[in-house]
DNA sequence: TGTACATCAGTGAACGCGCGTTCACTGATGTAC
DNA sequence: TGTACATCAGTGAACGCGCGTTCACTGATGTAC
């Protein structure tokens, strides 16, 4: 082989790592092969010795951002007590530093709606991290019976990549700043958006 | 002219009309000049003869699907009473038809993302619209002051359209339902997602 | 250890294709007389 | 009312361009002896 052992492959995750980036950045169709290649310091001939298709590096960058994101939550909690663990990735999660910095944020406000349209084997492998997804979030949830962790973390999910999407269609407006700023109190607390009057009335009743 | 006085302005409307369904079932990108004239009957040598460029379909038809939307809202909210009329809304905006039927749904969960990436004169249409919108949902918020009803109103949106991003990620799977069943028991009852018993314990506290 | 050969990651030209856009033209209708 | 002309929405061929993909080739390195 012209190259070590491990040449390869260290060369196929620069291609995915800086794919992955641009593709969160411009879109599932907004940037071509040559000049991801070029991002990886490489000419796009070569990518076909790494790749069946451009679809293929898609499902493969997007597989690896989602498990960064896990990562990335996964480290963020394990330096907060349980019961706070939930609160802290909903914050980081809902920051102006995520809104502005889509490359290296969450591919599902980012990537979601194309993926939701590609061929059946992209969407499958969405949808299994989706899965994994909601799992690490309802493993942040203590105290609370699984079934009812599952559904909270569900809902947190929803809240806060809908939250994100929101504020980037506001740009880096003062809307923006106000959607953003609603989603992350909506979220941590547990979303109740009743003034607390309402709640006590409420659980009285019940 | 060679048509009545009206005719233009009737194919004009056409085209957007049917354009909005289709970009919004294929993506901002999904679907090419000749292909949305097709769908309106024509071909696609007449299409600059409507409008200045693709973009500016997109922009007319994305503006069209939101007003839509808004009107389809205010009619729903108009058959029901004032306390009732933001869960009519939750309850048809997360259904499965809505999932299932992109064309005639939400442009938020559909083309959010990929409008947030295109030119500024584009998002500002966006972003205008997202305000309405908003402006709208608190309307359907009676018995809470301006501002909290405003703050209820965005989290209720960000819930609506991040369900709605994530169940079509999960295709129409089981996790897709749940996904669906979930976000809209956040929304309705306010995004309380805590059992009775702790919401009781909160509520004593204060 | 030194030499000849085989390998294959990466190069860059070329391909077919579909796209957004342009343009000369058409022909049914409105308008002027 | 009838006729000649002007208008312009719509047609379809053609454009330049960028895309994903293919392919013959390169040349540094691993391997066999």
């Amino acid at each position: 082989m012209r190259y070590s052992r491990e040449h390869k492959q260290e060369t196929h995750d620069r291609i995915v790592k800086k794919a992955s980036v641009r593709l969160r950045e411009k879109g599932a169709h907004g940037i071509g092969v040559a000049d991801l290649m070029k991002e990886a310091g490489l000419t796009h001939g070569g990518f076909y010795a790494h790749f069946d298709s451009r679809e293929a590096l898609v499902i493969e960058a997007f597989d690896y951002a989602m498990n960064r994101s896990m990562e990335h939550w996964r480290k963020q909690s394990d330096q907060v007590a349980p019961e706070k663990q939930l609160s802290q990735i909903v914050e980081t999660y809902l920051s102006t530093v995520h809104r502005d910095n889509p490359g290296h944020g969450c591919s599902i406000p980012a990537l979601g709606a194309e993926i939701a349209r590609e061929s059946p084997k992209t969407r499958k492998a969405f949808a299994g991290k989706l899965d994994e997804m909601i799992e690490m979030m309802t493993d942040f949830i203590p105290n609370l019976p699984r079934k009812a962790a599952r559904k909270q973390a569900i809902a947190t999910l929803a809240t806060m990549a809908g939250t994100m999407l929101l504020a980037r269609i506001a740009g880096s407006s003062e809307l923006s700043d106000e959607v953003l700023k609603t989603g992350k109190d909506s979220a941590l607390d547990g979303g109740r958006r009743e003034p607390k009057a309402a709640v006590a009335k409420k659980a009285k009743q019940s």
